[in-house]
RNA sequence: GUGGGUGUAGCUCAGUCGGUAGAGCACUGGAUUGUGGCUCCAGGUGUCGUGGGUUCAAGCCCCAUCAUCCACCCCA
């Protein structure tokens, strides 16, 4: 009986993680472009982190999270989100005290216990960045520019960037209250769903896929028009910035949010190739969530993207593992042994080198050295370490001429830059 | 938590009216006593997810169960 994995939890597999290290990577250059640098915190907190900060009535807190009772009593979840652990971190470290203005990126897994489907999982990866102490506008549009910026060098092209407003607490309970007064002269046009939901989360019916729910609130009042003015400033601004600096983007009056701490602007990168989770990356300004969990009153804006959902939309374009620069085929023990000498020197000097551990046959090395996408193939027998010099086979080409053994590393720079160009 | 689909070779799948299991790809070797890709040849005893049941006989029919996928809910 051999035992498999968690539900919903998954493998990475070598033929996958190229994929994952491109985007880590480009997350990283980019964000650290825009001068963000990385927070790592713990995948466990206290229970409570999450029942403030995402809310207590929220999905997330109320059915998904893993939460256990640890050795002496404490109530911990692994954490179901990357915002509340790291301002959990920031206001505990004080980090405000060194910089009135802190960028901050995280990466690593949330979990959620969900029942899993396309681009969902119980362990999912997400890639996210925070910026702490700034009300300007203009840093909305920052954050947005560079989430664009990121989805364009990660070759990602089939997301379009909406944004919205929520407001903040001075005009959304007015708004909300509209909207309920609303929903309420139309239930029995709505679905079940929505009837159940629409006092819980009014918002969300706006949302709502059903035709029917559709047509009933065509002509539901929006939050945009109900914006109280420093909110509408604030929206015109972040809008204004965005289209001083050519940035695509689409309103969406209504977009909802998971987690009750976001005020004002709000957005996602959202698909249509990813099924039923249309949405790639997503976030929104939190001005009140730092204070409410104990910390200075400072305002802040961020995002998560999921790298799951990011990776099922680069399998169209899969990033292709590294090839070897050279393969050695050696064959006879002699050869096989300098073999292994030349490629231990060459691998210090930073070659991506192969050779062959099996005692495969010249043609079943070449084989492998082609799989593999080797651009060079040394063949070394009894001869060649006579003469110390061997065929050296361009595997594009399909040509080979002799070179001498001994200057092999430079040699072999020398013609990889010559012919450094794609296939 | 709810609903539907699918479980057969490493992968993707076929398998007729119930009659004891196949293809493509991949992989390995060979066609060249030391030369890859293309082509050709050869190489498969696989708990048919698992456990019951019906039957002379079950991959196929029935029940249960597990896994997985998709959708709802919700969300990255």
């Amino acid at each position: 009986m051999t035992i498999s994995g968690i539900k919903g939890m998954n493998d990475i597999l070598p033929n996958e993680v190229q994929t994952w290290q491109f985007l880590e990577s480009t997350a990283r250059r980019i964000f650290e472009t825009y001068g963000f640098t990385e927070i790592r915190v713990p995948v466990v907190e206290k229970t409570e982190l999450f029942c403030r900060s995402i809310g207590e009535t929220t999905d997330i807190v109320e059915k998904e999270m893993y939460t256990f009772t640890d050795k002496s009593g404490n109530s911990l979840s692994l954490r179901p989100e990357g915002t509340a652990p790291v301002m959990r971190s920031f206001i505990e470290h004080k980090l405000y005290t060194l910089d009135p203005v802190n960028k901050l990126y995280y990466l690593g897994p949330m979990f959620r216990y969900e029942r899993p489907q396309k681009g969902r999982y119980r362990q999912f990866h997400q890639i996210g960045a925070e910026v702490i102490g700034v009300d300007d506008p203009r840093i909305d549009a920052q954050v947005l520019i560079m989430l664009v910026h990121f989805f364009a060098a990660a070759g990602i092209d089939t997301v379009e960037l909406q944004i919205n407003s929520l407001g903040c607490k001075e005009c959304r309970p007015g708004y909300r209250q509209m909207l309920v007064t609303f929903l309420e002269s139309r239930l029995n046009a709505l679905c079940d769903d929505c009837r159940r939901r629409y006092l819980a989360n009014p918002l969300r019916v706006l949302d709502c896929k059903v035709p029917g729910c559709r047509e009933a609130t065509v002509a539901a009042p929006s939050v945009l028009d109900h914006l109280c003015a420093g909110c509408n400033d604030h929206f015109v601004a972040v809008r204004s910035s965005l289209d001083a600096t050519k940035t695509p983007y689409a309103i969406n009056p209504r977009m909802v949010r998971g987690l009750d701490y976001y005020t004002k602007t709000t957005f996602e990168m959202v698909t249509e190739n990813l099924g039923a989770q249309n949405a790639v990356a997503a976030g929104g300004r939190y001005d009140g969530l730092i204070k409410s969990l104990g910390g200075p009153s400072l305002s802040g804006i961020g995002f998560a993207a999921g790298l799951e959902r990011l990776a099922l939309l680069k399998t169209s374009s899969p990033v292709p593992p590294p090839r070897p620069d050279l393969f050695i085929a050696a064959l006879g023990d002699a050869a096989g042994k300098e073999a292994f000498l030349l490629m231990s020197s060459l691998l210090q000097r930073n070659f991506r080198v192969e050779i062959d551990f099996l005692g495969k046959s010249l043609k079943s090395q070449l084989r492998r050295a082609d799989k593999l996408g080797a651009r060079f193939v040394l063949i070394i027998g009894e001869d060649e370490l006579a003469r110390n010099s061997a065929p050296l086979r361009d595997m594009r080409t399909a040509t080979q001429d002799e070179v001498g053994l001994t200057d092999l590393a430079q040699l072999l720079m020398e013609r990889l830059q010559q012919n450094s160009a794609p296939i």
